[in-house]
DNA sequence: AAAAAAC
């Protein structure tokens, strides 16, 4: 038997299009024909005629068949280990099998045809960075490939989303792109599109000097922050994949790790992934970065965030993945602080700049009020207004965990069918959770902000900010929830005096989006706020944007003598001066997390020995520069303890 | 100060 000797348990063998064929073919046939999924001649699907066939198999001599139309595709040498590739070489099947195809894309064909597809022409769309490719207008077999095109048709999309029109050409012409995009905007097709078309034109491969051990080298890695949102991209990614031979995988915690070995060791050319379980598997030895080609951060601005920051750089810089020309990588967010942005520019080459408006911009699609509440009121004042709401699915963000599971216990035993999510609930119930809540069963849930990113749940016609977050672009995170493809949605926070820390922030969103402020807000965002004495520079660089980010390089290079503090991105002017490798020992400055101290020492590198920041009026001192290392030395600690 | 992400 073949299969490299590996045990294929049962329930696996002739599985999925695998055929009679499946369960054993030969490794090497004629000079090399890759035909795992045997099934089908055609490398590139113009001799797709007869579909479903019953599988028309060259078993034969597939390499001298097809020699004319498809050459440098056997490049390097596959077979020594690892799963078979098949004649694209990669891993998955390419046979049509309809219950799959009926799984995939049945509940797609309700889904889109709500969409108002009129309103994607009025989109705003802004780009950055030199050279920016044109636009496609239309989703064609010539422009996606013809693999792609019939799966496009299936899933029922008619037009690329304004998103998809550049991303697609941009990526396809192998630059790296940045993008702020809603949920709701098409982005994951956005990135996986012309992914797919370059894996598909160029073929599979070996990672660079061969595999090691029981590793398996995907060449797309996509990283998201939680891991529903994990599970909603492979789903999308399946659809696209379908009969393409591309292998997807999905890993995250709290989830077997063997059935996620066991598909990884089947083949994944494609591996979509949260941090933790990725990390965890790579030290296990049985997933290699060598071989990854495109890289995608989704939710970019949460994965470089300081909870994040670190397992990502890890994963990204110091284990063996590829870089420069070598990797293309993609980051997608609604939101792209300058902080984030400058973070990223260490992954990015000369990278592209995308912003993209919602499908009816959250300042018409979503309607958002506040209400002053204090907190001993908040729970009764949100029973009374769900009695208000007739229809729709209703979204509660609470700032705990704890406060998750009260809030949703005391509506049950009131009467309100609710449930809750968030990250102390074991994963099965975390699933099912949301499952009730998609489905209707369970029309409110109680989440924390693990539901707050990317989760594309249709129908959600309310958001409730029970607790306001404490940074703004999380607000704008939670109310994209709502208000999804061309659907009316709206959005009530509950505000008091423990929110002054965002107030303002909120206000001049509500201003930016058309809102009504009322004057308590404006009360209570007259007085600077609280905290630091005297304080409240406002940190961030979001302009008087209505919508999405800029992109920081744009903000001037640094003007003569500028460069502290108001203008932080001036600093640096983006590719102006010489990085420095800084260690940062210690800062005074009233920083949120790791990027900020970063972003801080550059601007100074770059600029000045001495610097004021804009937070507070604290004093930081450069030191030693010359020796390539920063240090920030400071007298008082308030807060880095 | 909290949340998320591995066992």
């Amino acid at each position: 038997m073949q299969n490299d000797g590996k045990y294929v348990p049962p329930h696996l063998r002739n599985q999925a299009g695998g055929g009679p064929s499946d369960s054993a073919p030969p490794p090497h046939q004629g000079g090399g024909g890759y035909n795992r999924g045997g099934g089908r001649g055609g490398y590139d699907g113009r001799s797709r005629g007869s579909y479903g066939g019953g599988g028309r198999g060259y078993q034969g001599n597939v390499s001298s068949r097809w020699s004319g139309v498809q050459d440098d595709r056997g490049r390097g040498s596959y077979g020594q280990s690892g799963p078979q590739r098949n004649e694209r070489g990669y891993h998955g099947d390419m046979r049509p099998d309809k219950r799959l195809e009926r799984q995939l894309f049945e509940r797609d064909i309700q889904q889109t045809s709500g969409i108002n597809f009129d309103n994607y022409d009025n989109i705003p769309v802004e780009t950055s960075g030199t050279d920016v490719p044109e636009p496609i207008e239309v989703y064609s077999a010539e422009v996606i490939g013809e693999d792609l095109f019939r799966n496009v048709q299936l899933c029922g999309y008619t037009k690329p989303t304004p998103v998809q029109k550049w991303s697609i050409p941009i990526a396809s012409a192998n630059r790296d792109l940045m993008a702020c995009a809603q949920t709701g905007s098409g982005k994951t097709a956005g990135f996986l599109f012309p992914i797919i078309i370059t894996m598909l034109r160029n073929g599979g491969s070996e990672p660079e000097g061969g595999p090691r051990g029981r590793r398996t080298y995907p060449e797309c890695l996509v990283l998201a922050p939680t891991r529903e949102l994990a599970s909603q991209i492979q789903d999308e990614a399946q659809k696209f994949l379908y009969c393409t031979g591309i292998a997807s995988v999905v890993v995250y915690g709290g989830a077997d790790v063997r059935d996620q070995l066991r598909q990884i060791e089947r083949g994944c050319d494609l591996l979509v992934a949260t941090p933790g379980r990725l990390v965890d598997l790579i030290e296990r030895g049985r997933l290699g970065m060598e071989n990854v080609k495109f890289l995608v951060l989704d939710e970019a601005d949460r994965m470089l965030d300081m909870g994040f920051e670190p397992q990502i750089r890890r994963i990204v810089e110091q284990e063996g993945m590829p870089h420069g020309e070598e990797r293309q990588t993609m980051m997608f967010s609604a939101t792209f602080p300058t902080n984030i942005q400058r973070l990223a520019g260490d992954f990015m080459r000369d990278y592209i700049f995308l912003t993209v408006g919602r499908v009816g911009s959250a300042s018409e699609n979503v309607t958002q009020t506040v209400e002053y509440v204090e907190q001993n009121d908040k729970l009764d004042h949100l029973m009374r207004f769900l009695l208000t709401i007739q229809e729709g699915l209703i979204l509660i963000f609470v700032e705990t965990k704890r406060n998750c599971d009260y809030v949703e216990d005391i509506l049950c035993e009131r009467g309100f069918p609710a449930c809750s999510i968030h990250g102390d609930k074991s994963q099965r119930e975390r699933e099912d959770a949301l499952r009730a809540f998609k489905t209707g069963r369970c029309p409110v849930l109680v989440a924390t902000d693990v539901a707050a990113r990317g989760l594309d749940i249709p129908n959600v016609t309310q958001v409730v900010n029970y607790d306001l977050p404490t940074n703004i672009d999380d607000y704008v995170h939670r109310i994209g929830r709502t208000g999804r493809a061309g659907n009316t949605g709206a959005a009530l926070s509950f505000v008091n005096e423990k929110n002054s820390g965002v107030a303002r922030d909120l206000k001049e969103l509500l201003e930016e989006n058309g809102q009504e402020v009322p004057a308590w807000l404006y009360q209570m965002t007259s007085y600077g706020g609280r905290g630091g004495g005297g304080g409240g520079g406002r940190r961030g660089g979001r302009g008087g944007r209505s919508f999405g980010s800029r992109d920081y390089r744009q903000q001037g290079g640094g003007g003569g003598g500028g460069g502290y503090g108001g203008n932080r991105g001036g600093g640096g002017g983006g590719n102006g001066g010489e990085r420095l490798n800084c260690r940062v020992v210690a800062t005074t400055e009233v920083v949120e997390d790791t990027a900020a101290v970063a972003t801080v020492v550059e601007a100074m590198v770059v600029d000045i020995k001495v610097a004021m920041v804009e937070v507070g009026t604290l004093e930081m001192v450069l030191g030693n520069a010359s020796n390539n290392e920063c240090v920030v030395r400071s007298r008082c600690h308030d807060v880095c303890r």
